[in-house]
DNA sequence: CTGAAAGCGCTAACAT
DNA sequence: ATGTTAGCGCTTTCAG
């Protein structure tokens, strides 16, 4: 490429770019078909040690990086597997992500990640985006999507499994927890140790159909002990911790004879959890808390919040088998979280 | 595809596979040449209201989701940007990319996020694998490659553009903050406000180069002062505010005598502010203590840590601009950290 | 404003 | 064990 007049007011150019190199100039620099270069760099089918090693020599001197495109044009395969997800700040998804890699790890595919923010239009976007280049799966969060992003899912002709939620119906493979029996589980173990005051405390996010089932359950299983919500609190944005604190305090000087607090997630409650520690009230005696989802965190707080992990790595391992084709078993793969009562659930009646 | 009688044996295939959609197939549908339906799609080139019209009826009615696999090999673009990071669970990681992400809202450019785990030879490996579909660019943490993967880049005839760290020497742009000023300076601070009797706890990861870096600039500083490390602590894995605890407890143990303390990032920071107010040290008045990030969590604690914001965000936002081909000005961006002194530092003497 | 032809860089399928 | 041929589905280019 020779530098036109017009480039001499330019900043010099980011990098002299040179054509890509191709199959072409490796089979030139060794002397070995295009073909052959082909099976040499991809494993297949058989060649002899010598020319293999005159074409990984060549491919190496050379710098040559195989253009996948071209591949993948051709071969009709694409090793990529799509993986949508709310969000990456949630620490919740960076750990399904981690199950998903671990267990891709080895079988040539790849994740590739896309976040939707919880905004179903924009799911939808990234769903099309990362469609359009032909991934062999798609994992991704829920089971409520837009009409289109379900037409698309149902037309792709790949593996599609919906994640971390088991409570609806799923366009092809599930595997979750039921957040609502989640909800309904940790209403009667708060029960069961004798609370009756019960408050709740989450986020403002309409989209975060999770969370809202785990409320519906908790909601069912006070109603079966004749017993309902007698407080809420809502959030949205900001730091989570001060979150936390911020609504416990005020939800406790709304209705300062609440005995059991219950937050949508980990985080708000372990900033609840320190809120009530330095207003000096007895937890759990006075005033009962629990979380949810197990989040490493928590290991490190003055008392351990009671809590229901949600299996989240698991989550993604087994996602990941179903979606590489292994794993022949049942549609719908429902986990079971297990209820940590930590320090903040005063033991059972 | 019609099913084959080998097939009887198997579980309900995953669903009917029909061959994707093509161009043609929504040029039949609309009575529109391949050509005109390829321009509507990609808003291209002058076309009619009515055929525009026809052609995106018939597209929709189908479900075409185009094929980039060969619109990138037929126009020899990628509208992708490789970002490769060492974590995702780390907070820091998911923020930086939450700048690049907003900076690259409308651009048409995408992001795709590696990750490397810290090790070198996996970046190496990552690298390769993004090189080979060939992005319009590459983000990358850190300035230490492999000499193969700065090969990799140097050829690649992109965009390159590494962040986080300004301490060294770049393969193209550079963005990010010199770790060593950031220690050095927080050293100064420390010594300033009179505290003499200092201890560093941090992670024992050969691989965190940024985190090595404020280690060398902190002890440069207190040299500068006549001082050194009285202790150190180190650990690696596990629940990091946990940690945290645990490795202030030790040192303490160790060195009671000790006067401050320094972490390499925040969350072992507030582990150890908790474990320091609940043995009721004096903080910051018998025990000085500061952190590094500035992340969000300390804004919930029962204390401010002192810490030094990283520019998180601002570093994604920044890289974006250069890698999506805006911004002509220099190659290096040293962004300057601010000292955010909280409530762990007592007023200088 | 619309269409026809050529080919992007690679691999499947078939020779040899 | 190695080479040849014919596309993959789209976009570029040029012609109407």
């Amino acid at each position: 490429m020779t530098r036109s007049p017009a480039d001499h007011g330019r900043p010099t150019p980011r990098s002299a770019k040179p054509r890509p190199l191709t199959l072409r100039d490796v089979s030139e620099a060794s002397g070995v078909s295009e073909m052959t270069v082909s099976r040499v760099l991809r494993n297949r089918g058989d060649v002899s040690e010598g020319t293999r090693a005159r074409v990984l020599e060549a491919a190496r001197r050379l710098g040559y990086v195989p253009n996948r495109i071209a591949g993948a044009l051709a071969s009709q395969r694409v090793n990529l597997i799509a993986v949508i997800i709310p969000s990456l700040s949630n620490l919740v998804f960076p750990e399904v992500l981690g199950g998903i890699s671990s267990e891709l790890e080895g079988t040539g595919l790849t994740p590739v990640v896309g976040v939707t923010n919880y905004s179903p239009a924009r799911e939808e976007q990234v769903l099309y985006e990362m469609l359009s280049w032909r991934p062999s799966g798609v994992i991704l969060a829920g089971l409520e999507h837009t009409p289109a992003a379900r037409a698309m899912l149902l037309s792709a002709g790949i593996p599609v499994v919906e994640i971390m939620d088991v409570d609806g119906t799923g366009v092809d493979s599930v595997v979750g927890i039921s957040h609502r029996r989640a909800g309904r589980q940790m209403a009667q173990a708060i029960v069961a140790a004798g609370y009756r005051r019960i408050g709740f405390l989450g986020t403002k996010m309409p989209e975060d159909h999770r969370s809202r089932k785990r409320l519906e359950g908790f909601a069912e299983g006070l109603a079966e002990a004749g017993l309902q919500l007698a407080d809420r609190e809502f959030y949205s944005g900001g730091s989570a911790l001060k979150k936390g604190r911020e609504m416990t305090e005020a939800i406790m000087a709304r209705s300062p004879d609440l005995d059991f607090l219950y937050y949508s997630n980990d985080m708000i409650g372990a900033g609840g959890l320190l809120w009530c520690l330095e207003a000096g009230i007895d937890v759990p005696g006075r005033l009962g808390l629990a979380g949810f989802n197990g989040v490493d965190l928590l290991e490190g707080l003055p008392r351990r919040l009671a809590t229901m992990d949600a299996c989240r790595a698991e989550i993604g391992r087994r996602a990941a088998r179903i979606v590489g084709g292994h794993e022949t078993g049942p549609k719908v793969v429902e986990l079971t979280p297990v209820l940590q009562p930590g320090d903040t659930i005063r033991p059972s009646a």
